[in-house]
DNA sequence: GTGTGTGCAAAAGGTTTGCAAGAAA
DNA sequence: TTTCTTGCAAACCTTTTGCACACAC
């Protein structure tokens, strides 16, 4: 459980003024245990007050900016954010079109053995698209 | 090099009617001994003989269903499609925007230790971004 | 001829932008 | 009062759809 004054403080320390809005959005994310994926049309459902379209990207895109929320890639008919921020990997239902974590310790490690000269590696992300077994 | 008559044959053999369109997309995607990634934009580009944007959208998802191409998720931005279908994974050069293939070889086996009942994996796609080194 | 494919324009869906009004510092 | 943020609508971009015409068989 996360206090408002938390939140606050996060965010004055990110350089973000804490405004209603983005305490909200803030509560709506991190105020949990568990941690999710949404998209932004997920989150803006989510929160019941209404926040414009506009102000929920902006929210989202500085807070993933700042390293609280990671973007996934799983196709290009919408963005996927996570809360979940540490080092790891996804199944996708393709189904149910969910996303299902894969902790960094349920893949082993992953070891890349091309090197592109002059390129320094950022991320390694598996993504396991799963689908119904019975077929 | 592959002849015209190839390409009628394995359109024909797919179920799709050789056109003139289909024909003109099939040269300038697979008449060539190097596999390569675009996006439809750039693959409307391409193609001189103006072919309206709907049948490269129809053409490109009817090549990719009959598994003449595969799509890559990088991001939400836009569609990326692969003239290489064999298995395979990709670097992503943030910098330039551009993918680049790690051949299955160059990548050692991926072991998933978790698995998800009732769901069986139909892919594993790695993703490794990479960017400039110096900085 | 019959059924499929094409082209165009319009529509849809997600995302971004410009700007005036409002809130934080 | 200065600067940042919000909200709204319009703009944007990629992708899809509807429908008349054209082409493959």
């Amino acid at each position: 459980m996360h206090l408002k004054t938390d939140f606050i403080e996060k965010l004055r320390n990110s350089g973000l003024r804490p405004t209603k809005q983005r305490l909200k959005i803030c509560d709506v994310l991190f105020n949990t245990d568990k941690t999710f994926h949404f998209t932004i049309n997920d989150l803006s459902k989510i929160i019941r007050e209404k926040i414009s379209l506009a102000t929920v990207y902006n929210t989202v895109h500085a807070f993933e900016k700042k390293g609280y929320l990671k973007e996934i890639a799983i196709n290009s008919s919408q963005s996927y954010f996570d809360t979940n921020t540490s080092i790891h990997h996804h199944f996708f239902d393709e189904e149910k079109k969910k996303l299902i974590d894969l902790e960094n310790d349920d893949v082993d490690p992953i070891k890349i053995k091309k090197i592109i000269p002059g390129k320094k590696i950022k991320s390694i992300e598996v993504l396991v698209k799963v689908d119904s077994d019975n077929q």
